[in-house]
RNA sequence: GGAGGUAUACCCAAGUCUGGCUGAAGGGGUCGGUCUUGAAAACCGAAAGGGGUGUCAAAGCCCGCGGGGGUUCGAAUCCCUCUACCUCCUCCA
């Protein structure tokens, strides 16, 4: 969510900024109006409820002297039904107001590419040498199924589509996976590892932005209006909504082991086939809340974060900087990591590392005080995936894969295999 | 699932029965000082919540006593409702 005195008095600029970012804007265009009677009709109550105010504390004196009450409480009485109009005139208005406010995305850094969609992302560095194969290469599904260490047709059986049993040295190779990640991201980057609820609720959706405008997105619970994460952002950064921390708190770094459950609404027919797109998947996630100032400065560190993890993997992979067009609702700068898939022929993101700046701050109402006295301010959240699991398992069953379709163990997951080195 | 209880500011805590000088006491803590080699203790003093409106800035005003409604001229106080927590019982991985 935007700072409303920033967009009253930067209307025209803002409007600018956020023309490419290829969302919906019809909502901006209700703003002024809705801002400028709500304003009016605040003035307007106000008055009415201080003149309430001290009329109400004459009353007993009055009394006191022997006056007849009667003629000021019917006048009054008339006030409270004015001011009763003017308040639910007003509640309407600001519920109307909040839902333009929550469906205005967060603006561009200035360092953010301009473009319209993922053609015009920028690849920001490149790291790895991609491995030459002397055999036909397999895609992950078929490597996996062949080792019997995933089974995607007993998922579709017991669930459906887009689900998958990890079996065996499978459900190892996972389990090894987001036990580095969590060990090395809490040793070495200095984050507290957490483990969230997998269920939240809407305030908190809304908090991190991905109600109002994507409920599609997510599976909901309706019974109890609550919802399934989609990532443990949701939960990480909710964590501190509606707090005021202190100075020295910041900045405050979470890594986060979590189930994320997606219902893909919108990519049926995309990548139906394997671990890539999934209903339910595992990641290990990033999440810092910083200081103003010090925001742009930790993406780059987040991010260099969670390319350690593909250094120490030896995955190749390209950092992409999102453009305008890509940049999602949220962000107001993301790079996306992209790891290469041989069978693909291409990389694939596997983790994407945002700077939302005080627009989700705002959203879950996360501030900060400087020293004992400052006025809060808004914190700065940024987060990312440091990595999507599943994906770091295609990779590494896809770049890892030897002729006889075993797979290599990579040296640092060694000592969470037991000391395995092959699976076959 | 059954019975009861609690929710006031950074923390503790009065006030709620009996609505109105409560402009939300009083502590603790915080900050400054006295004393001390330094600290603690004691004493003296100070500042102190959050949001909105307004304005160049301010003053002022409005709203805040878990959330949301309502009654009333007037609500921390009365009514309804929701939520969280606590105690006991029941059930349970």
């Amino acid at each position: 969510m935007l700072d409303m005195k920033y967009l009253r008095n930067n209307l025209q600029e803002i409007t600018k900024k956020l023309e490419h970012r290829g969302e919906d804007l019809s909502d901006l265009d209700r703003f002024s109006d809705l801002d400028e009677k709500r304003r009016g009709l605040i003035v307007e109550t106000e008055k009415l409820k201080s003149k309430r105010n001290e009329v109400s504390k004459k009353i007993p004196l009055l009394k006191k002297e022997g006056k007849d009450v009667q003629p000021v409480i019917a006048e009054m009485r008339e006030v409270g039904d004015n001011i009763a109009e003017l308040d639910q005139q007003l509640r309407e208005i600001e519920e109307q107001l909040q839902q333009v406010m929550l469906s205005i995305p967060n603006i561009p850094h200035e360092s953010v590419p301009v473009g319209e969609d993922e053609e015009d992302n920028v690849e920001v560095r490149k790291w790895g040498e991609i491995s030459e194969f002397d055999f036909e290469v397999k895609p992950h599904w078929d490597l996996g199924t062949d080792l019997g260490i995933l089974d995607f047709e007993r998922a579709a059986k017991v669930t459906g589509s887009r689900f998958v049993f990890y079996k065996g040295l499978g459900a190892r190779l996972e389990r090894a996976l987001w036990n580095f990640m969590m060990d090395y991201h809490a040793e070495h980057h200095g984050y507290e590892e957490m483990l969230p609820p997998y269920i939240v609720n809407r305030t908190s959706l809304t908090g991190t932005g991905q109600l109002p405008k994507f409920a599609e997105d997510a599976f909901h619970i309706e019974e109890w209006d609550y919802y399934l994460i989609p990532t443990a952002e949701v939960p990480v950064t909710n964590y501190h909504g509606q707090e005021i921390l202190s100075e020295e708190d910041l900045p405050q770094k979470y890594v986060a082991y979590s189930g994320c459950f997606r219902s893909e609404a919108g990519s049926a027919g995309r990548d139906t086939r394997g671990l890539i797109r999934q209903h339910q998947f595992n990641k290990v996630e990033l999440v810092q809340f910083v200081k103003p100032e010090d925001s742009y400065e930790a993406l780059e560190q987040l991010t260099g974060h969670a390319e350690k993890i593909l250094q120490l993997l030896k995955l190749p992979y390209r950092v992409m900087s999102m453009c305008t067009g890509d940049l999602g609702f949220t962000a107001s700068k993301k790079y996306d990591i992209e790891v290469w898939v041989p069978n693909q022929n291409t990389y694939r993101e596997i983790s994407s590392c945002s700077n939302f700046e005080d627009f989700q701050a705002r959203r879950a109402s996360i501030r900060f005080r400087r020293g004992a006295k400052g006025k809060p301010e808004f914190v700065h959240t940024l987060n990312g995936s440091g990595l999507a699991i599943g994906r770091t398992i295609v990779a590494i069953l896809e770049n890892y894969q030897q002729e006889d379709g075993s797979i290599v163990v990579p040296e640092v997951l060694r000592p969470y295999m037991g000391g395995l080195k092959v699976i076959k």
